[in-house]
DNA sequence: TTCGTTTACGAAAACGTTTGCGTTCGATAT
DNA sequence: ATATCGAACGCAAACGTTTTCGTAAACGAA
């Protein structure tokens, strides 16, 4: 596998290498007829440029680091999709690292990045506990986040309202004349959650609703943990006529919880989630949910993340996607009459 | 930025830079008290050596490319969780690409790979056609395709038992007492697709039934297209009381035309599905399928590809896997009376 | 002491590019 | 005729490592 150089490609056009890379560069400072003729011979020969080294001395690799829990997880990998695409167009690849929720493992993985001299890093971080000590790494690449930070930790991110989604939410299973609803969430150890409880506790003070929430002890937002706790609660006294969850596969653990336990969704229980992963679109699920836009965040990352490479000391950018409502088929009107026939 | 190097911190212990690297490295050729002194100060002065560097001297870069049609996609977001957990653990990292389903951006990007040293690259190739186009290609770097070949392209491959899968499945149908089983496949410009297609016609022979195809001019088996040819199914005659999908992507897209027809699964409809994406196990869901081993296909896949890294002669290996059957809750038993009550 | 051997380290080449600078050559202006 | 200048191209340094080779010091045996 004796790879072929600018060396050998110079050897037979019978130039220095150098006019070999002005050739390949698009440099004006060579002759047309040349340029034509040292193209044609890397055609060729069958001549591909050595990334390696042309990193070395650019000092810059074309490569976007991406760090997020797990690329098996709907609303990551849909992100990592159109991140993915939108960075090869601007001619960066993608090198996906997964910490599989542990901080200490965000952390190695990022280290591991620097050593790769990634030109930047998009990130979906794990909680915000591990911001603290990020700090140090940050600082040494043009880092963002995808994820809303309280901390004041002087990052770009882009991320959705999450606090504006739960508490639309909330308002929207209000309209539909719901007054007891509960509040399915995560520890609030994630930025994301916190502000997504946040937005739902302040839904219920605006609208004189009594909060209730349902205490997650588990750190993550997956279905299996939805349907564990989901179980809990149906087995337990419960007389809400709604129920809105942090997201939509803790939802979907839910639903299977209810079915389970006879209780109807949107007869009996309405539903609604957070993410809008594809799956919730699917028939036999069909769940309301409040929508990240994914594509135009990740686009956003991008641009912003190669804004920031290319100065890295501009101004921390802070962009916050709207939420919106997809109204499907897990919520319904109620009237006022039937908010007590639950036990 | 400015990056600390070897030589930094080699003037700063007093010592020539080749020394710094073989503490690193872990080389005997040095006493062992500058190893710890050498040590301590790279810690101290938060030393990280730079693999482009390093790749650049070793000629190896431990980078593992992946090359898929969409990492939006359960079967292979799955596949790839894996893929970069083990890959990683072995030393290497992951560069993702898209092929988006075009055999012309899936050469691209493969020689993309190839530019960027990658010292191997796993595929999911989109279908067969391209196999030829890729011989140039394949030959300059170690690779391993996720797919079954057919054209003796001299590769290496990790494939599930296609056409035993779907063999089984219809196996399965008709020991439940179905004797008119209906296949919804792909167009077979895929290996995996027509070995699949092929299982299934082979069972019908042998079971002495009448095999059925539903016609996808399509080329993705995806849900909006499973949905799409499904509704024009339901929509004309049909007596069928089973179909098998190659994918739980169809089965989905089926799932939710039968729904708006009125036809219950499996009350009217037994369904099986093949990939078993984690979806699929979703309760509201929960459809039987044909199991691929992802986990066991992704260690396979890496272990296959070091091994050809490390000795690029060695024998080409092909490891089938063996298929299983998940049992879950859209296939019934029939009798034989109930084979002529459907229109 | 003297010779040979081992140990620990330094000097420098090499990896395949990009690019600043110098040089040559032809054309134009003086 | 010479001086000026721009175009086209070659030379060589540089990027940050690894590794071969050389060598000085240390050490043991004769």
């Amino acid at each position: 596998m004796g790879m072929i150089t600018l060396k050998d490609v110079a050897k037979v056009a019978g130039v220095s290498y150098a006019t070999v890379s002005r050739a390949l560069s698009g440099s004006p400072e060579i002759g047309e007829d040349t340029r034509k003729r040292i193209l044609k011979i890397c055609e060729e020969m069958g001549y591909t440029p050595n990334s390696v080294a042309r990193s070395m001395v650019m000092k810059r690799t074309n490569i976007i680091g991406l760090i997020l829990a797990s690329i098996d997880n709907p609303f990551m990998s849909e992100l990592t999709n159109h991140i993915e695409i939108y960075a090869r167009k601007c001619g960066y690849n993608l090198m996906v690292c997964n910490s599989s929720y542990d901080p200490n493992l965000e952390k190695e993985v990022f280290s591991l990045l620097l050593g790769r001299q990634v030109d930047g890093i998009i990130m979906i971080p794990v909680g915000n506990e591990s911001y603290d000590s990020l700090k140090a790494l940050t600082a040494q690449v043009p880092t963002v986040f995808i994820s809303e930070n309280m901390q004041d930790l002087p990052e770009n991110y882009v991320a959705v309202d999450n606090r504006r989604g739960t508490e639309s939410a909330t308002e929207y299973l209000y309209s539909l004349g719901h007054r007891k609803i509960v509040y399915f969430g995560c520890r609030t150890h994630s930025v994301t959650h916190s502000l997504r409880l946040e937005g739902y506790l302040d839904a219920c003070k605006k609208l004189g609703i009594a909060p209730s929430v349902i205490h997650n002890h588990y750190s993550r937002s997956s279905y299996p943990v939805g349907n564990l706790l989901a179980e809990e609660y149906f087995s337990g006294p419960h007389d809400h006529t709604a129920m809105l969850c942090a997201s939509d596969a803790l939802a979907i653990g839910v639903m299977q919880a209810a079915y389970n336990h006879g209780v109807s969704i949107p007869g009996d229980l309405s539903l609604i989630g957070f993410d809008n992963i594809s799956f919730s679109a699917l028939p036999p699920i069909d769940l309301t949910t409040i929508n990240q836009p994914k594509q135009q965040m990740a686009t956003e990352a991008v641009d912003m993340l190669l804004d920031r490479i290319k100065n890295p000391d501009s101004p921390h950018r802070r962009v916050i996607v709207p939420p919106t409502l997809v109204e499907r088929k897990s919520c319904r009107p109620i009237r006022a009459s039937e908010e007590e026939i639950h036990v």
